[in-house]
DNA sequence: TTAATAAAATCAAACGTTTGTGTACATTTT
DNA sequence: AAAATGTACACAAACGTTTGATTTTATTAA
């Protein structure tokens, strides 16, 4: 059991990672001379700087960050927590983090709620718990309490929202304008002629949806056409409830001729649903979408537009923001009370035929 | 400047975050009793448990993870690195590899290559930096140098390859064999009277290239069909190569009436390339691709079956053993030098039309 | 030569835990 | 009554760093 402790260990298997500690032993120096010498600190004479580098790079030597983690107070990692990695907004905008904390030496911890606010909660804790410097979080579609954040103010750990963001006053965000990007898809629509025009929007907790239903509300208005609130209609973004919602729209004793979907992917549903029961009007509705999934281009009935939402700028706009607020952290700045809130706007793209 | 300093703490704003020291302090204890009794050592007297348990619940304590890493020399967390989140494929199994960690208290810490070598190596050793217990890896289709691998064995971090795996020896591994599946879907397509079946490959260096080739060679012979090389086409799965690939195959001698894709991105690319092109046998080719991805069924033109290589499963299993690994190391078991290496069967699904 | 200065290196504390060992005191055994 | 056992706690080292304060050594100025 205990023999192979007895064994000469085979060059470097099994031995421990080497330490300063070690470095210092083997050239009669002490712990902080090396560590100093490491640092190319001044008062370290240029010889022994030559000799504990080089034995350091012979040894190949890594500081542990573990320890470094500890003295320092902060494990220079950002806690990433979304909805669902598998949708392609929440991919491309981690594309952006990973790419912004990388440049800055700073990891990042991943992890997806799956949209459901029990498992957020326990994220959230788990982040605590690793001592991550800050967080960014995109919430749970239905996520209704915010407790969870707030503790971790007590813990003096920044969190920057992005695009879903929560009701709250005090927060630091970065999301983009749906009203502007609605407005103009409605634009787009009335100009061609529509004038039942449905709306699928989200659940009705999400900003995201407010702003929908107002840019949609203000577009009708802005050009002398009537609401009428039986067009719009909010889901939990399922499949089923799509359909469900598209099955209203059909309904609806008014002839519905263009649809809003608050996505790509409820477009997709609510387009399939159409195809799949035959509707005889399924081609002559004209549906427009937000969040433009690359792969659209490829599907058998294309929106004729979508409204962008830049998820890689969020993504990249949200990090650069965090790491403002730990940088602020690191040079003792006077705690700064004003909250950092970006607002991308929204635009509509025509998707080619 | 420094006068905040000065303030009396508004509760609990600013202060740190309370330890154990603290609440020995507070209770006239040691820091070794508060310790034990919060773990519930049996050499600890219940009433002062009790006093300790309620106290740091009182002071919402929460132990720093951090300290615990350095003490313990593990730090819970398995690194992941894999080639683009943004494909289906990868994020189902980062699903699976949550899942699975998250069960067993442990952190992912997540990272693309984005096919890069290069950006795999600093990757590698970022991790290592880090001192990640594990690494999960699918490695980027360029890798040709497997150094930066070897370099952390001698760290002792263990290393469980998936999907994409090196030609190495000594690995463990989880894959799903290919040629099972690719054999399945060239029985498929002769049964449906096809012989001239072209197949867009990936690179030549990754293994699941040769097992795609080898199943589609014996399929043939066992079918008693001669092999012809030049409808065996290897390209990087960029669009523009297997535009290029697709276009090779309608120049061939052969009249192509089937193509087996090396995944579903590709069929998608070759697909919508034969649709921009006009090619009049657009729809008489008939594809059969891998991976399934869940938008597929939307797509204009469906692959008439798909090889499915069950990603959650791989992630998994992936999973599942790095951390038994783990646990075999944490108690101290004799190095087994045996290695892991699981293959999973794919199978053809076909498409509803 | 001696004091003052600069340069180079060391000491020791700290970060927050865990854990092996030591030590009182009370309780039981002989 | 002395010895053995058990209970409940404290002490202190360790994990690998960083860093303020201090000491040693070499250099320069007076």
């Amino acid at each position: 059991m205990k023999f192979k402790y007895f064994s000469v260990l085979p060059q470097d298997m099994q031995s421990k990672p080497p330490t300063i500690k070690e470095i210092a032993r083997l050239l009669k120096l002490s712990i902080s001379t090396v560590s100093r010498a490491l640092h190319d600190h001044r008062s370290i004479g240029i010889a022994t700087k030559q000799k504990v580098k080089s034995l350091a790079a012979e040894l190949n030597y890594e500081p542990n960050q573990t320890a470094i983690f500890l003295q320092q107070g902060k494990t220079k990692t950002i806690g990433v927590i979304l909805p669902e990695l598998a949708e392609d907004f929440f991919s491309t905008a981690v594309n952006a983090i990973e790419d912004i904390a990388y440049e800055q030496n700073y990891t990042v911890l991943l992890a997806q709620s799956h949209d459901d606010e029990e498992r957020e909660k326990q994220l959230v804790e788990k982040m605590k718990n690793h001592r991550v410097d800050g967080l960014l979080i995109s919430v749970a579609k239905n996520t209704s309490s915010y407790e969870h954040f707030e503790q971790l103010k007590k813990y003096n750990i920044p969190i920057v929202f992005f695009d879903r963001i929560p009701c709250l006053k005090n927060i630091h965000f970065v999301a983009c304008n749906m009203e502007t990007g609605t407005i103009q898809a409605l634009n787009y629509l009335i100009k061609k002629g529509h004038r039942a025009i449905g709306l699928i929007n989200g659940p009705i907790n999400l900003y995201a949806s407010t702003e929908r239903r107002d840019g949609y509300i203000n577009a009708l208005l802005k050009n002398r056409l009537k609401f009428d609130p039986s067009l719009v209609i909010n889901c939990d973004l399922t499949k089923k409830e799509v359909e469900l919602a598209m099955d209203k729209l059909l309904k609806n004793r008014r002839k519905v001729t263009a649809v809003v979907t608050f996505n790509d992917y409820v477009a997709l549903y609510a387009i399939n649903y159409l195809r799949h029961n035959n509707v005889k009007s399924a081609n002559e509705i004209v549906f427009v979408s937000y969040s433009n999934l690359p792969l659209i281009q490829y599907m058998h009935h294309v929106p004729a537009a979508s409204v962008e939402q830049y998820p890689y700028k969020q993504g990249q706009k949200a990090t650069e923001i965090l790491l403002d607020i730990l940088k602020q952290k690191d040079e003792d700045k006077p705690e700064n009370e004003a909250f950092y809130k970006v607002i991308i706007e929204s635009n509509l793209i025509e998707n080619l035929k």
